[in-house]
RNA sequence: GGCGACGUGGCCGAGUGGUUCAGGCAAGGGCCUGCAAAGCCCUCUACCCGGGUUCGAUUCCCGGCGUCGCCUCCA
């Protein structure tokens, strides 16, 4: 079974399942209030290759991921440029999903939306009303933090401590600076529902709570999300739960952050993001996902050019090697179980995917070798095992995108292999420059001059 | 100030109390090739500093130094 790093305790410890062959994960989504950044990237990567594992470990995975579609910041936004606020939040949850398809993350099972349960929160925030944990003051409704046994679990750090590091404005009307808004009172022209304290939108924290219970039930096993979201918004989530005398998630997990070049993590508050959908034109999306799965998920990861260039360079013999079976016609033929073991062992080790891929490109290695020298039964067993661990990850391969050449590029390919045929060597590499300067990866295979595009 | 993470070879990045210390990229050499490419083989450069524990530490402990995160919206 697959152990995992766990906030709450701080240490790695395995996946509990309410019932056998059965996980359900939360993973808090995005606010679609801008596209989406490289860091999101990151994120989804990670949760995808969690998702993914799971369901190739054998079990029946229930994936929620939400979409935030009303806050401050798609309001202020809707405001600038002087639209509706839902038009903006579908703007950008369009390219989401458009961003995340190129990356290969498969959607979400459920993907609720902030706007469709606000029913639901009012409920809940009456509830907390209801208990005497959470009170109203002139613009919201608040949660008293002091009235939630253990709050501070996934900061890791007592009340007092937390209290002393505060660096929110002090509100006069909040019994403690931590507390946070349950329900914010609207503002005139801000979006708004309505509720006993008047109009207005439930707070950030509220949905998540709502939402994860509603559709996964209390004490499902795991919720996931950036490192960044441990505290508060996780630690707000939880408060709230315990509040109710609800079991919330028994397992949380968080994502490292990615970092620019001097290490300083990437994020809106610092306006150092940078835009996911252009660095993905200029790459093979697959060479983020290796990028991602090359370092260790928990760790902070620098993603520029280089690296993805240099995730990319690997990515080519994974193709490469299946490109030299497809020529040969080889198929993969069942896996290698012993080293499916090995990367079963990894995996299971909080995901410990580096050496995991350390090991995929050893049977890349072995697969090569063994095609020298045209062992076709061990090559195919091997190909056949890196199939298996790459399918683990959703990296796909043996599926490159191959573009035919186009006519006059196979014409030269003929003329070059009619030269080399005859030994003429300088038209042969006369014609090869030709190639090279259309635009063609050239190489001498088992049927002659193979093209493919560069 | 509080809490926490990290510091490995040219770069990225695992890992371990001790003979052979993943993997990828890059570099050099070789094999293969008409020449290349691809592939394979070989080589190079490590464990932040100072103490301690130990027969032996990169790995454990203590202390430094450095970088970063959270304590505020953020994946």
């Amino acid at each position: 079974m697959l152990r995992l790093h766990d906030t709450a305790t701080g240490a790695v410890r395995p996946l509990e399942l309410r019932s056998p062959g059965k996980v359900s994960v939360y993973v808090c989504g995005v606010t679609v209030s801008d596209v989406p950044h490289v860091g999101h990237g990151r994120f989804s990567l990670v949760w995808d290759v969690v998702r993914r594992y799971l369901e190739w470990s054998g079990l029946e995975v229930r994936y929620v991921s939400n979409i935030t579609d009303v806050d401050d910041k798609i309001i202020a936004r809707a405001e600038r440029e002087g639209r509706e606020p839902a038009e903006v939040a579908e703007e950008y949850e369009r390219a989401w999903y458009e961003t995340m398809d190129r990356l290969g993350v498969r959607r979400p099972d459920d993907d609720p939306h902030a706007t469709a349960y606000v029913d639901r929160m009012v409920e809940l925030v009456g509830e907390l009303v209801e208990r005497g944990v959470a009170y109203e003051t002139d613009d919201g409704v608040y949660l008293s933090v002091a009235d939630v046994p253990g709050y501070g679990l996934l900061a890791r750090q007592d009340l007092d401590s937390l209290r002393a590091g505060a660096r929110i404005e002090v509100d006069d009307a909040k019994r403690s600076p931590l507390d946070f808004a349950v329900w914010k009172k609207a503002k005139p022209g801000e979006p708004s529902w309505p509720s006993p304290w008047g109009e207005g939108r439930p707070g950030w924290h509220t949905e998540c709570v709502v939402m994860s219970l509603d559709l996964l039930g209390e004490g499902f096993e795991l919720h996931g999300g950036g490192l960044d979201l441990a505290f508060p918004h996780h630690e707000n989530e939880r408060a709230q739960a315990v509040a109710l005398g609800k079991r919330f998630a028994e397992h949380w997990v968080h994502n490292g952050l990615v970092v620019v070049a001097g290490g300083e993590k990437m994020g809106k508050s610092l306006g150092n993001t940078a835009d996911l959908a252009s660095l993905l034109r200029s790459h093979d999306p697959r060479a983020y996902r290796l990028l991602v799965l090359r370092s260790h998920y928990r760790s902070p990861i620098v993603v520029t050019e280089t690296e993805i260039a240099d995730a990319a360079a690997a990515l080519r013999r994974l193709d490469t090697v299946f490109r030299r079976a497809a020529e040969i016609g080889l198929a993969a033929a069942a896996p290698d179980a012993e080293v499916v073991e090995r990367f079963r062992g990894h995996m299971d080790n909080d995901l410990n995917t580096p050496p995991a891929m350390g090991l995929l490109f050893e049977q890349v290695r072995r697969a090569n070798t063994l095609l020298d020298s045209e062992d076709d039964d061990s090559a195919a067993t091997v190909l056949g095992t890196i199939g298996v661990l790459a399918s683990a990850v959703g990296l796909a391969v043996g599926q490159e995108e191959v573009e035919a050449p186009d006519e006059a590029a196979l014409a030269v390919a003929r003329q070059r292999d009619g030269a080399r045929a005859a030994g003429d060597w300088g038209a042969a590499d006369a014609a090869r420059d030709e190639l090279v300067r259309l635009g063609y990866v050239v190489e001498d295979g088992p049927t002659g001059t193979s093209l493919r595009r560069r």
